[in-house]
RNA sequence: UGACCUAUGGUGUAACUGGCAACACGUCUGAUUUUGGUUCAGAAGAGUCUAGGUUCGAGCCCUAGUAGGUCAACCA
């Protein structure tokens, strides 16, 4: 037996230690706490496929937790759109529960803290709470209300419950440390009134618990054993200990919080907030526009559960901030489609072929895989007649041996039909081509194993029969954005990034007439195109297909490289680093460089060192010895130093009298060259 | 000018807790192919942010820097 050397995420690690530790297996229980304020997106099912996946691994139930306990901001429009995504998704969980089903239990805990003198109700307005609140960097002062009676603030909290009081003129707080270097333990606020109808609890409550205060003891009624946030909410753990450590009966099991980094996909942005606006602004058609990096957005573009567990699972779990490549989301729905999409016939930019030897009423009936990865997968027919639709792009009148396509007096097959060669072309006035003209050689009908059938052609075409095919409109997505981070930006709103150009409508293309009968459930691989399936909008009498991804396509790649042969290297738009700090990354390379990259990186350091001054490389004349690359780099540096006019002091002299007497040759050659 | 977190090929993650850096995507070759897809074979690309230290030995530990992120909502 192999012993797994499957390697685990630092999650993983924490619950391993835990249970090693004594932690009882079957007390491990996680959950996906979504607030109900919109859609879920691709960064959710990070978290989803963290928590579920988890829930899987071990074994151990998985709470489904509405974190509602905003009524202004929630509604069951988003429960019901969450709850349909992660089934979608193909997650089961446990329980459905919802924080507003222990508003009862908070509460009760909440009047405990007071009588222990642990809060209070506060009267102050906003403005003046956030002055006493102070800064990250001074601490803040005492509301006067902090020492109110205990029984006073009771009485008030009573009445604060029972609706006596406008919103926002009372607050519940929790009195911890106005100093603390936490802003989140200065005083947080534990309730707060808000007179708003709750999807839930309707108006039972006039008073709301805030996140910290709910969540952390959900948490703790549900016994969750691991807490799995999302990195901004690191500083919240001291707090979230806190709470516990108020009502934590030992008897019972203590959720641990732990933070994980929240997944970014390039090309797009991925806070509720700034899709929100998308939609708002109508820069899309709605949170489900396949454009959308929402579940429902991608769904509806023909991506598959699969792929993006997939994904998830790819992407792994990490502390660091991270922008994932969209090409891998892409990688893993073409992996999926590939073995599973059946394989059609489609034109989208058509152009006319006549096959001049063909008999002018003769319909044949061919068939085609249906999917050549599945051998199970089975035929469809598709029709053949003398007047076909071609792709524009797949024919020029000349071309050069590169282009593997139909040409003027050169051959190519036409998918699972035959082997024709194209004689001549009609143009209308302005020079457009409105007509092929072929022969076709009818011993080279496919599958019939002649020997005309056999032969190799350099391309193979997708076709329609004008005559028999059905007419549908296509919908191509591009990217949302033009940066490949948007939001990343300080000076630049997201919004000034959008590509004009991300939704691309074909009012009319043609398809074999086998897709008539496609439904929203089929997935389609257009062949030599990508892979398509029906949108939502779409009717029977009017059909409408979402381009979900292309096939790779390295022929395009090809030309569009020959194109711009020199694009300029855009790369490098994070971390400008100081001209010593590159000096230093490159020097420490210089021993092992082979030599044509050596030339490259000591005139980088040359040119580098023009900005660099003598007091920056003085400190690292001591640099060890054993670092060779640097103290090479130093001495590239000084020496242009020195030639621009740095007066060599003792420091100097020194450090080149240590390379001249070093082993290490370069050092020693460089050194000389300098003294 | 505080606290906390992070730093590994272009990108995302690994490295059995100290033994000279692995996987995937992407990129580039070549083969196969009735999809310029798939598949197959191969290549290039990082000495792990910098400096010092501990150690026989450091991507992993310590110190100091640097860079990026998070925190001052009656949001979650």
């Amino acid at each position: 037996m192999k012993e797994s050397t499957e390697t685990l995420n630092f999650i993983e690690q924490i619950i391993e230690e835990d249970l090693a530790k004594g932690l009882p297996k079957e007390k491990l229980r996680f959950r996906f706490p979504p607030e109900p304020n919109g859609y879920l997106h691709i960064g959710h099912a990070a978290s989803i496929c963290l928590n579920f996946g988890l829930g899987e691994k071990y074994n151990a139930p998985v709470n489904l937790r509405f974190d509602d306990t905003n009524p202004a901001k929630e509604e069951q429009e988003y429960v019901d759109a969450i709850k349909r995504d992660i089934a979608w998704l193909g997650f089961k969980w446990a329980n459905e529960c919802y924080s507003s089903d222990y508003f009862q239990q908070l509460y009760d805990w909440a009047v405990q803290l007071i009588k222990e003198g642990k809060a209070y109700v506060d009267q102050q307005s906003s403005e003046q709470i956030a002055e006493q609140k102070g800064t990250p960097t001074t601490p803040g002062k005492p509301s006067p209300f902090r020492d109110r009676p205990v029984a006073e603030s009771l009485e008030l909290f009573e009445k604060m419950k029972n609706g006596e009081f406008p919103a926002g003129s009372y607050l519940l707080r929790a009195k911890i440390d106005m100093a603390s270097p936490n802003m989140h333990m200065r005083d947080p606020i534990l309730y707060r009134i808000i007179n708003a109808p709750h999807h839930r609890t309707g108006s039972d409550w006039c008073i709301y618990p805030m996140y910290d205060w709910a969540h952390g003891e959900s948490d703790y009624i549900e016994q969750v054993s691991h807490s799995l946030c999302t990195l901004e909410f690191k500083l919240h753990r001291e707090l979230y200990d806190w709470y516990l450590d108020q009502i934590y009966d030992p008897s019972l099991l203590r959720p641990k919080q732990r933070e994980f980094a929240r997944r970014n996909l390039s090309y797009t942005v991925m806070s509720k907030r700034k899709l929100l606006e998308l939609v708002q602004k109508k820069v899309v058609a709605g949170w489900n526009d396949p454009r959308m990096p929402t579940i429902s957005g991608l769904r509806r573009r023909g991506y598959t559960p699969e792929s993006i567990r997939k994904f998830s699972d790819l992407s792994g779990i990490s502390k660091r901030d991270n922008v994932t490549d969209v090409s891998l989301l892409e990688y893993c729905i073409r992996e999926d489609l590939n073995k599973t999409a059946t394989r059609v016939m489609a034109v989208l930019d058509p152009v006319k072929v006549v096959l001049t030897n063909y008999p002018e009423d003769k319909v044949e009936m061919l068939s085609m895989e249906n999917n050549p990865e599945d051998p199970n997968s089975g035929t469809h027919e598709v029709p053949f007649s003398k007047e076909l639709y071609i792709e524009r792009e797949d024919f020029k009148e000349e071309a050069n041996k590169k282009f593997f396509r139909l040409s003027l007096g050169n051959e190519v097959r036409l998918k699972s039909a035959y082997i024709i060669k194209a004689d001549s072309v009609i143009k209308d006035e302005a020079g457009n081509i409105t007509e092929i003209h072929c022969t076709v050689d009818l011993n080279s009908k496919s599958g019939s194993g002649t020997e005309a059938s056999l032969r190799k052609v350099k391309g193979t075409l997708h076709w329609v029969s004008i005559a028999h095919a059905i007419t549908a409109e296509v919908r191509e997505y591009d990217r949302l954005f033009l940066d490949e981070a948007p939001d990343a930006h300080e000076d630049k709103n997201f919004m000034e990034f959008i590509n004009p150009d991300s939704l691309n409508i074909i009012k009319k293309a043609y398809l074999e007439p086998y897709l008539a009968q496609a439904t929203l459930d089929d997935k389609y691989q257009f062949q030599r195109l990508g892979y398509f399936t029906l949108d939502t909008d779409s009717k029977e009498e009017k059909l409408i297909f979402n381009k979900t991804v292309g096939l790779k396509d390295s022929w395009a790649k090809q030309n569009t490289a020959a194109q711009q042969p020199k694009q300029p290297d855009v790369q490098q738009n994070q971390g400008k680093r100081s001209p010593l700090n590159e000096i230093q990354q490159l020097s420490k390379k210089l021993t092992n460089l082979p030599e044509e990259k050596l030339a490259n990186a000591k005139a980088s350091i040359l040119k580098l060192a023009e900005e660099v001054s003598y007091e920056e490389i003085e400190p690292l004349f001591n640099t060890a010895a054993k670092k060779v690359g640097t103290r090479i780099g130093v001495m590239l540096v000084l020496g242009v130093l020195l030639k621009n006019g740095q007066e060599k002091t003792e420091a100097a002299q020194e450090f080149i009298n240590a390379g001249l007497n070093d082993d290490h040759e370069m050092l020693k050659a460089e050194a000389a060259a300098i003294q």
